[in-house]
RNA sequence: GGCCCCAUCGUCUAGAGGCCUAGGACGCGGCCCUCUCAAGGCCGAAACGGGGAUUCGAAUUCCCCUGGGGCCA
């Protein structure tokens, strides 16, 4: 049997890592297993489904390295693969669930089903729908028809079915009764099916061997697995995943803010990152490993050794393996990370315009000096914003450190004539001068180095001296220094003495 | 309210009766290295929600409670 699995959103909004962690498992087990993975789009809400979203969804999950092998866009043997486009298979199902008296009209109208409601919950009972419909004779059903009323689609739950019994590959075997469920619409007056039903004619009708998804649908699968019986279909295995949850223990939802994942691509978070960290999201290979590449996943992963209970998405360790497959991406490729760089920079109003090849030049040999520093692009701010920027922005806390002793102008003014005086303007020769500088104040060489660094980058933490000076460039250190000096001799008002 | 799911360090988790003085990773703290920070090395703080039961022995099995979450409206 071959594998088939998909992934089903619904175009509502930008795909959020919640979907994403979902789409990625449902990818994995099918890539894992040779089988085929479909993308199927569930835009039954037409209010608030839009092409963009859809168009968004489809390029997010390229971006993250999923593919599909049957889609919207791509087509397939099972189409077609948006909900809107199927409404005659609903209907064909509808019709077939009428006919062997397995569903039945109901004329009840949203008032008379609120009052029901509020009644329940005023006795204290579960709210359940009262049957008011479900034996209706024909005469009563034109009755109602002939007093303009329109049909909702509902099913009629078996009376005396024994327990349903679900073979989770994730929490094993779950039971229901049946007698806790009431019957349920299926299809709206206007027609339209309802998350359920439409669920069930699609996986049947795509031929879904496995239906992974989140344990939110969990309370879902005895409704479906009535579904399918009532239809005489076999339902494909279940998996129900464990809920992504926000710091807050709640569901991962549009409400934590930073959710979608191209906001993660915006940040310049990397795809081989987010996957990787999405895997060990419930799931954990044998020997502890962390790292992976993709196709390492797809070797070992196995359902069975799937974890049962939530996980909350941290994305402090999200942050510490996007820093590894940074310095993986710039050891592979360094054009892809001065690419993110730029991006970042562009993003903070360093860089502006076309890009010129002396500006991407320079930006490479300051990402070269940063070293491991990166763990995200907006890291090259915290320590090297004053390569960009035209004046130092000074940390006060620096210069009190450093920059606020007696001897300040008398230590940069030598560095500063020990600089100008240099012929060349690589590592050796600016090392030289700074330590040979040190030696001949008769001081340290941190006692030098540190009024330095802040002269020259307003902060204490950052790339290391003499690389930073090379690229800086000679003129720009010299001017630097010189507004340092003149700030040594006549602080200015607003900074702390 | 009913039904269902879950429960090991702050977080992700290992652990399927003795190998557990509960292991790893992120984060956190300290030390070393060092021109600072980061990285790296070493060290450290940090968890089996509670109560019963089974057993010679329970983080691991069973029951109850508690807590969290989800679904149905």
């Amino acid at each position: 049997m071959t594998v088939r699995t998909r992934y089903a959103p619904s175009p509502t909004g930008y795909l959020h890592v919640g979907g994403a962690w979902m789409a990625f498992f449902n990818w994995l087990f099918a890539r894992h297993h040779q089988g085929v993975f479909v993308l199927r789009i569930e835009d039954t809400d037409r209010d608030r489904s839009t092409e963009e979203y859809e168009r968004s969804i489809l390029e997010d999950l390229r971006w993250l390295g999923i593919d599909w092998d049957e889609g919207p866009d791509v087509g397939g043997p099972y189409g077609p693969y948006r909900q809107t486009e199927r409404g005659a298979l609903y209907n064909a199902a509808a019709q077939t669930l009428l006919g062997r008296d397995a569903a039945y009209p109901c004329y009840c109208t949203r008032e008379e089903l609120e009052a029901d409601r509020q009644q329940a919950a005023a006795e204290r009972r579960p709210p359940r729908y009262s049957g008011r419909c479900r034996n209706l004779t024909p005469d009563e059903r034109r009755a109602r028809e002939a007093a303009g009323r329109v049909a909702t689609l509902r099913f009629r739950v078996p009376q005396g079915r024994p327990t349903i019994v679900v073979e989770d590959l994730v929490l094993g075997q779950v039971e229901f009764d049946p007698a806790d469920l009431d019957d349920f619409i299926i299809q709206r007056s206007d027609g339209t099916p309802l998350y359920n039903f439409a669920n069930v004619v699609d996986d049947h009708g795509m031929d879904m061997s496995h239906s992974l998804r989140g344990s939110e649908h969990l309370s879902n699968t005895p409704r479906q697995v009535l579904i399918y019986e009532a239809l005489g279909w076999t339902p494909p295995r279940f998996a129900h995943f464990p809920l992504l949850l926000g710091i807050d223990r709640k569901k991962l939802s549009k409400r934590h803010g930073d959710t979608a994942v191209r906001e993660y691509a915006a940040q310049g978070f990397l795809p081989e990152a987010l996957v990787n960290f999405f895997a060990l999201m419930g799931w954990y290979p044998e020997d502890g490993r962390e790292l992976f590449t993709v196709e390492e996943l797809i070797h070992r992963f196995r359902i069975e050794a799937v974890g049962k209970s939530p996980a909350v998405f941290d994305i402090q360790k999200l942050s510490w393996m996007n820093g590894v497959y940074m310095q993986a991406a710039y050891r592979q490729n360094p054009d892809r990370v001065v690419d993110l760089v730029i991006a970042c920079l562009r993003d903070q109003g360093l860089l502006d315009g076309e890009v010129t090849p002396e500006q991407r030049a320079y930006v490479a040999r300051v990402v070269a000096i940063m070293g491991e520093r990166l763990r995200l692009p907006r890291d090259i701010l915290t320590y090297g914003d004053f390569f960009f920027r035209p004046q130092v922005a000074f940390d006060p806390q620096a210069v009190a450190k450093h920059l606020s002793g007696p001897d300040t102008a008398k230590v940069l003014r030598h560095l500063r004539e020990a600089l100008a005086a240099t012929r060349r303007w690589d590592l050796p020769t600016i090392e030289a001068a700074v330590r040979g500088g040190a030696a001949h104040l008769g001081v340290e060489d941190k006692a030098v180095i540190h009024p330095l660094r802040v002269a020259l980058t307003g902060k204490t933490v950052g790339p290391g001296l003499f690389e930073l000076i090379e690229v800086l460039g000679k003129e720009r250190v010299l001017e630097r220094l010189d507004r340092a000096i003149a700030r040594a001799v006549e602080p200015p008002a607003s900074t702390p003495r």
